[in-house]
Order: structure tokens, then C-alpha cells, then sequence
DNA sequence: TAACGCTATATCGTATTGACAAGTACCTGG
DNA sequence: CCAGGTACTTGTCAATACGATATAGCGTTA
């Protein structure tokens, strides 16, 4: 039953990574907001929505990581493209750095014990 | 100077994170409050302060994960030592998978790029 | 043409809730 | 008495994730 305490803990975990998953997704090229949410939907445990994806866009956008552009489409109304800016990437590089020293942190915490 | 944003984000990750790992720091053998306290801080990335600590611990207390006993001290005052419960041992289990779950989710849209 | 479904963007409000600084209080030894 | 070990509470400060909802363009079909 208190699968509930479970679930609340994968929700505070998510945050602040499903920025990281977002910057992650874009470093290769750009992409709008709706393809995002399809990309990281293929991936487990990252599964997003757009009330969920849009304001992180925002966010990132106002912090001057990502920057936009608008795009015709034919399948429906323009795609707002975004696009790491520069400093977007050199933040994106810490942060992946950050994350991988944090996996490394906890990964010493049960390595000192056996099983 | 914007690192305001990227302190910010590091806060955000550290939800959750943190009781992933007190939980593995007793994991092999029970600690009181404020020996936790300072092993996680010789982690980098883990440092956490009383006010962190005590709260996390309470709330596992009350979700089972966890129980205490008391036990003498020559050094002060009498310690609280923690111990992970069976349900307490499981859920740890399963946190510690969706936690190299998640790594691994962050991995795969690292690598499908190339540098 | 109206209806429908899918592509797309965006915002509101709520549910959480958690992290952390600062301060209180207690114990023991020097 | 002070320093250091130890437990714990209160208050502040945010901030995020996400469901629900509102628009709107375009293509297909009844």
C-alpha cells in the first residue's frame, strides 16, 4: 500500500533532472516542445507532459540556456524551435558532470558494504 | 555570475537524493544523527548540515523505513541510532535500482550523441 | 460544412515538500 | 565555565511537477 511514499520520492527525484533531460535532448539540435515530450517519453522513467515541459522550457529560456525560433509546419500550427545557446551548453557540460559525480557519490556509499 | 541558477539547480537535485543516501549510509550498520552527518559530509556533493539531517531521519521514522534505540555515550549526551527496518531494507533496494535506472535514462540521451 | 483527431503552444492552480540556517537544550570532561 | 558532542524544532524560502484547460492550424471524412 505505501507504495505512495515510493512514488512521492521518484517525484522529488525528478526534480531538477528533468532539466538536465531536457538540455540532454536538445544538445544535438534543436527541437520544439512537443517533440520533446515525445522523445522522452521512449525513455524510462523519464516520461514528461507538456504542463510539465513547457514551463521548464521557459525557465531555461529565461536563464538564457536555450534561445528560440519559430518554424512552419504543415502538420499544424508554426513549432517553436529551441536551441542551446552558448552558455546553455557550458552550463549543460557542468551539470552533467555534476550529476555523474553524484552518481559516483552514491555509488561509494554502498560500495563500502558488501552486498 | 548566473550561477545563481546552477546553485539553484543543484538544490532542486538534491531532493530526494539526500535521503537516498542517508538510507545507504546505514544501510551496513545502524548511526546516530550526527555521525551521519559527518560522513556524508567527507562525500562530495553529500555534505548535509543537522538541520537536513534530522527532519529526513524523522520522516523515515514515520514511514517505517527506519527505527531507533537509544544508547549510552561516554562523549555527551545519550545517541539515537538508526537502523533500516525489513521494509526499510526493501524499499532501499528498489530506490537504489530506479537510481541507476534513472543514471542509465540520462546515459542513453547523452550517448545518441557523439562527443 | 461541420465534426473530429492530431499537431502544437501555453497558462493556472494545486500539491507537495524539501532543504537549510539558526536557535534551544542537554550531557560530559577539562 | 567553556568546548564539543548530540538531538531536535521552528521558520523561511523557495521551487517544481503535473493535471486540467484554453487556443489554434490543418487534414480527413461523414
Amino acid at each position: 500500500m505505501n507504495d505512495l511514499s515510493f512514488d512521492n520520492w521518484t517525484t522529488q527525484l525528478r526534480k531538477g533532472l528533468l532539466e538536465l533531460a531536457v538540455l540532454n535532448t536538445i544538445a544535438d539540435a534543436p527541437l520544439y516542445g512537443y517533440e520533446i515530450v515525445r522523445r522522452l517519453s521512449d525513455v524510462d522513467h523519464l516520461v514528461i507532459t507538456e504542463g510539465t515541459v513547457y514551463p521548464i522550457l521557459s525557465r531555461l529560456n529565461n536563464s538564457g540556456l536555450v534561445e528560440t525560433y519559430l518554424q512552419e509546419s504543415q502538420e499544424g500550427p508554426p513549432r517553436k524551435y529551441y536551441r542551446l545557446t552558448r552558455r546553455g551548453r557550458d552550463d549543460l557540460h557542468r551539470m552533467n558532470q555534476h550529476w555523474e559525480s553524484l552518481h559516483h557519490a552514491i555509488g561509494s556509499l554502498r560500495k563500502e558494504r558488501k552486498r
